[in-house]
DNA sequence: ACCCATTTTGAAAGCGCTTTCAATTCGACC
DNA sequence: GGTCGAATTGAAAGCGCTTTCAAAATGGGT
């Protein structure tokens, strides 16, 4: 609708050749200072831009970073979506996302469509793909990959620690008092959810407390499949003080099924979940968590395929979690004697006192 | 890292020229059937697929449509880009998206950005950047603006009746019995904050109801912002029952607000949102909200920028509102002396109160 | 069988840029 | 002042595709 400033006309317009005005965009050579100054004045009058199709044509890359995150209307990703797009900013790099939504095929199709794309590196969030694919298609392509270790692709992969982070948790629950608990767990094929689940039990295990398998639940990492887990662990009839939840999504939809019950949190129930998802400081009560610094691990991410990018090496990047506490955990105070609790409500009791 | 299957292989390969097989790609004119065979077989067997860049070059489309959401990590914008990126899924086309952050200086940025990147059309969601500039893009672009009305461009609006949806709010708080109300409103120079709080107050001036200035705050349309526009309110001193947020972010920070103070929801104060996020079903209470097909809104935005692509005309559409009542509304029922609330008590209200 | 109007096909010219490669210019030095 | 190496520049060949344009093949009619 409009025709576009090419390099040429500048090439005309300031009186030398298109190369050196290309050489002069990319820095590619030295260039006379006059010269120099008059294309660069000349782009400025004529607003002129590179066309990134032509140059991504001719130059061989696409200037484009592929980022596949498993769902686009996520607090968690969308953060780190966030940061991945702030530390492109500057750079004349960009992101185009794309969703897995958990599903093989779908992740399968998004990492096709962005090879399609020729994108010059992918950023792998989550997912569910398996190691061997992705150590394929990183031979193709500079790849990094987010929340997940791939076997033979250690050095880009930028992790959390996700034991010393439950155990943290299971930790400050101990020290609450809290001898009785309850877990519900990601879907169990997604590494950080086996690591989670193992890290917590493995933990109270080893301080002489051991949990129900009634008491664990799978919850898919969704607040309804979270809400869905804490109605069977409720409905298990067997009592205890603290829901730990692998993350804050499912503590949010095992929150409202304690509300619905009218199971106080943290009177009669502590709960944890696990991210610090930004809306988690603002549930009732504020939901004591693991904090990840998503936004500074999209961040990272998108620096290390810069990296990766230049040739440069990168290395396996762990980060710290922090345990966050807020109101939704305490004590387990009073006992409360087995059927006491209003009708239709289901209740729990007695911590161990 | 491996070398590209290109179309002249292709044509090599299956014995025609690459204008056949550019033709068979695109379906630009006939071919026989036993050449398009040839072709085709060749295509998988090789595993082609185009260049995007090279399309784009030869073809003076980039196939990318350019998308700017305010923000990248938030429930309601995020389910809008899933929309849209279930509409553009089994199109050419492909959204490339870019966050504005509220910010004037940004979406220009954001809108330079695409431009350069010679983006096919636009897709602009609120934003708070003049009429007059994205009237201006749009005559070099297609563009589709979501959430907000720009004057002259009328046809390519994608709006929702925000006054027929407040309306709906006050008199469900009216039908309730509530006559004292605080009103929670979002950053006044956007469109659509401007029309919820309008519209909200007319409809109680229609039925003899005035709000105390006191009682109305600005919340910038952000979780913080809805928490201290509460504690604002809340300090005013003046007695309400029924608090209405412009949008359900704003109501998850007044919530906390009120659990904070100890106000029982919807004991003492009936607490309502806009916009039907999706974890809004989840606060303890569940919100009573106005409900925006906010996905369909975004499907619809993404099916309208490729009608305006392929020159077809395209009408202004208006989203109809739905209020959906859940449990953070009820009759006023204890009308409450000034004052009363327990300092740093913090109650949950129980579903059966 | 022949002619002419259609279809189908291929050759070739770009799209806007990068990047050799070779030519030109410059400056330092004898 | 002339020579040589280094620095600067421009011509031209692509990058992988689309799209005229004209040539070749087809087929219907007589």
């Amino acid at each position: 609708m409009m025709e576009a400033v090419t390099l040429a006309q500048v090439a005309r317009e300031a009186g030398v050749s298109p190369s050196t005005v290309s050489r002069i965009l990319n820095g590619t050579a030295n260039v006379t200072p006059e010269k120099r100054a008059r294309v660069e004045s000349v782009i400025t009058r004529l607003n002129y831009r590179p066309n990134p199709q032509a140059q991504a044509l001719a130059g061989g890359r696409s200037l484009t970073i592929g980022v596949i995150t498993p769902t686009l209307n996520s607090t968690f990703y969308g953060e780190a979506l966030a940061g991945i797009e702030a530390a492109l900013n500057d750079t004349p790099y960009h992101p185009i996302v794309i969703s897995g939504q958990w599903r093989t095929e779908r992740e399968q199709e998004a990492l096709d469509l962005l090879l399609a794309r020729r994108v010059d590196a992918v950023i792998m969030m989550g997912g569910i793909l398996d190691d061997q694919i992705l150590t394929h298609v990183a031979r193709r392509v500079p790849l990094i990959a987010v929340g997940r270790d791939v076997r033979g692709l250690d050095h880009s992969c930028i992790v959390l620690d996700n034991t010393k982070a439950m155990q943290q948790v299971a930790r400050h629950l101990l020290d609450l008092g809290h001898r009785q608990f309850a877990y519900i767990s990601g879907a169990e094929r997604q590494q950080d959810a086996m690591e989670r689940r193992v890290a917590f039990l493995d933990y109270l295990g080893a301080h002489g407390v051991t949990v129900p398998p009634e008491l664990i639940q799978v919850g898919r990492y969704t607040e309804e499949g979270g809400l869905e887990a804490a109605e069977a662990i409720l409905n298990a009839g067997v009592p205890f003080t603290a829901l730990v939840c692998a993350n804050d999504q499912m503590a949010l939809g095992a929150r409202l099924a304690l509300y619905r019950r009218g199971v106080n949190v943290p009177g009669d129930v502590s709960l944890t979940g696990f991210d610090d998802v930004f809306t988690s400081s603002l549930m009732t009560p504020p939901l004591t968590t693991v904090r990840q610094a998503i936004y500074d691990i999209g961040l990272t991410a998108a620096r290390e395929a810069l990296n990766l990018l230049d040739g440069q090496p990168v290395v396996r990047q762990v980060f710290e979690p922090e345990l966050i506490i807020r109101e939704s955990t305490a004590p387990p105070v009073r006992p409360r004697p087995e059927g006491r609790a209003r009708q239709g409500v289901k209740t729990m009791s007695t911590p161990d006192g």
